[in-house]
DNA sequence: GTGTTATAGTTTCAATTGAAACCAGTTGCA
DNA sequence: TGCAACTGGTTTCAATTGAAACTATAACAC
């Protein structure tokens, strides 16, 4: 009954957080890691930022989108693609039409310098890829697919 | 030998980036939603950041660490550290004093108000991790860690 | 000791970002 | 029609962030 039977470590009643075994922690350090290498790589050089990286990346695969999809597709937010597309455009990569049944809507693509940068830049993304996944086998790397696939669902 | 002897579809000439099976994009998403869920959980309700949370975190397990040592551990950089130590002390969560031997380095720890903070925090923080995980079953959740340490080594 | 270089931490200034307001065009409906 | 509600997209303003410059102290070379 004395005043401190309830003693314990502080350690144990604080239970501090591991930042280094907390997944949320280390998904984020990976992803930016892994994120910033493959940047470096093309930010400078071409003077694209990764938005804008991938508001190209859809268009090259879904020619006409308005900017309404193409922030669906990437999940970014329409400010954000807005501004990608506005220097997208302005530097000659995407070109922008009026949808013919709604004014609202823009019809974008890719315009012929758009699709050479595409075909500089996307070998480069998926070397970096390889890279990265070069650092598991195959059996890590089919369990990696179906984890994330399971996580994001 | 045709001119267009070479002639092949433009969607394999160019080969688009499929950005949902692009692993530097899925971890990017699959990291923020994760993050923002949490942040969200205690970002408003304690007027507490990111990046200050991570700086309370490492404070619980190292007490009396320095800034820069702070910065070490979270991966942040030294300015991210000294502003979001500024609010900390600033709000009474975190103790600054000079180092005995040399002027120039802070000591830093969590004041009781920081303690009890963290005691609040730390386990709706375990409690999200835990949401996450509960998609993956055990054998899902042992390859994720193997995974990630490969990855990050 | 003095001068030089390095380190801990902060401040400043510009660029980036986010939220809300905004404009123009469209839809629904009386 | 005509007007309210909605949608696509841009702009504005404030908050956040990053890079470089800066202050103060310490370590090192001589």
């Amino acid at each position: 009954m004395s005043t401190d039977r309830k003693r314990i470590p502080a350690s144990a009643e604080h239970a501090p957080l591991e930042l280094e075994h907390f997944l949320p922690y280390r998904l984020s350090i990976l992803s930016n890691a892994i994120s910033q290498s493959i940047a470096d790589d093309y930010q400078r050089r071409y003077d694209l930022s990764v938005t804008e990286w991938r508001v190209m990346a859809v268009l090259a695969r879904f020619d006409g989108l308005s900017a309404r999809e193409v922030a669906e597709r990437t999940l970014m937010d329409k400010v954000a693609v807005s501004r990608a597309l506005a220097r997208l455009v302005e530097a000659g990569r995407v070109t922008r039409g009026i949808h013919a049944g709604d004014k609202r809507r823009s019809v974008l693509g890719l315009s012929d310098a758009g699709w050479a940068l595409h075909d500089e830049v996307a070998p480069m993304a998926r070397a970096r890829e390889r890279e990265v996944l070069a650092k598991l086998d195959g059996e890590e790397q089919r369990w990696l697919t179906r984890i994330l696939d399971r996580l994001m669902a």
